[in-house]
DNA sequence: CTAAAGATGTCCT
DNA sequence: GGACATCTTTAGA
């Protein structure tokens, strides 16, 4: 079928199937996928640049690890789902759920290069500068309007929040290096990054 | 019930 | 490179 708008790639969201899969490859198949937010008539759009991987039993670093909580109990249900959690008194950060029900896992979204919206994300963040509105979890969140209203949200709905392919899929080379803010399970090199992107939170 | 840490961002020197 | 804001969640008494 030929797209009339030109586009390589439908604007609907990714499959459960996608999710449903080792939280490690789900982090790197999230690089170069693009964050969708409705706001209304408003859409806000931003390609993944930067995601962590997370688990339970064997990563110490996992909001997992110690068990189901309260808190964390999105990232034991289906894969698919928005884990949104509130930290230091002030911030959110987002993540979706990988692997099968039941068993534990999630990757944080740690940074976007946006692509549409951007003035609406400039009114949410009080920056001019576009390298600034999404480059760390907890500014994306406040540039896409993310709040707890959004933990457990249905990713594959195509409504309020989703993830697509990317229009025009570029080569990428990824890179992995140890996660950020953690202080146990810093062996593990899960945290992925696309090369020389301009708008990841740390080189 | 109480205490301490936290998957961070911003401003300052 | 370091201080600090700010409050939920969690573990432990």
């Amino acid at each position: 079928m030929h797209d009339p708008s030109g586009a390589s790639a439908p604007r609907i969201p990714l499959r459960r199937s996608f999710y449903e899969r080792g939280t490690v490859r789900v982090a790197k198949d999230l690089l170069g996928k693009l964050l969708v937010r409705r706001l209304g008539a408003t859409v806000l759009e931003g390609m993944i640049v930067e995601v962590e991987a997370y688990r339970g039993n064997d990563d110490p670093a996992s909001h997992a690890y110690g068990g189901i909580t309260t808190r964390n109990r999105v990232m034991f249900g289906q894969p698919g789902h928005a884990y949104v959690y509130f930290t230091y008194g002030m911030h959110y950060c987002l993540n979706v759920t990988a692997e099968p029900i039941g068993q534990p896992g999630a990757v944080l979204i740690r940074a976007v290069q946006p692509s549409s919206g951007i003035d609406r994300m400039m009114k949410q963040r009080a920056t001019k500068r576009i390298k600034d509105l999404a480059n760390g979890p907890a500014k994306l969140t406040q540039a896409f309007n993310i709040t707890k209203a959004l933990n457990s949200y249905d990713l594959t709905t195509g409504g309020k929040l989703f993830i697509r392919e990317g229009d025009n899929p570029e080569p990428m080379h990824i890179v992995s290096t140890s996660r950020i803010g953690i202080r146990v399970g810093l062996e593990k090199p899960w945290r992925f990054l696309i090369q020389d992107n301009p708008h990841v939170s740390r080189q």
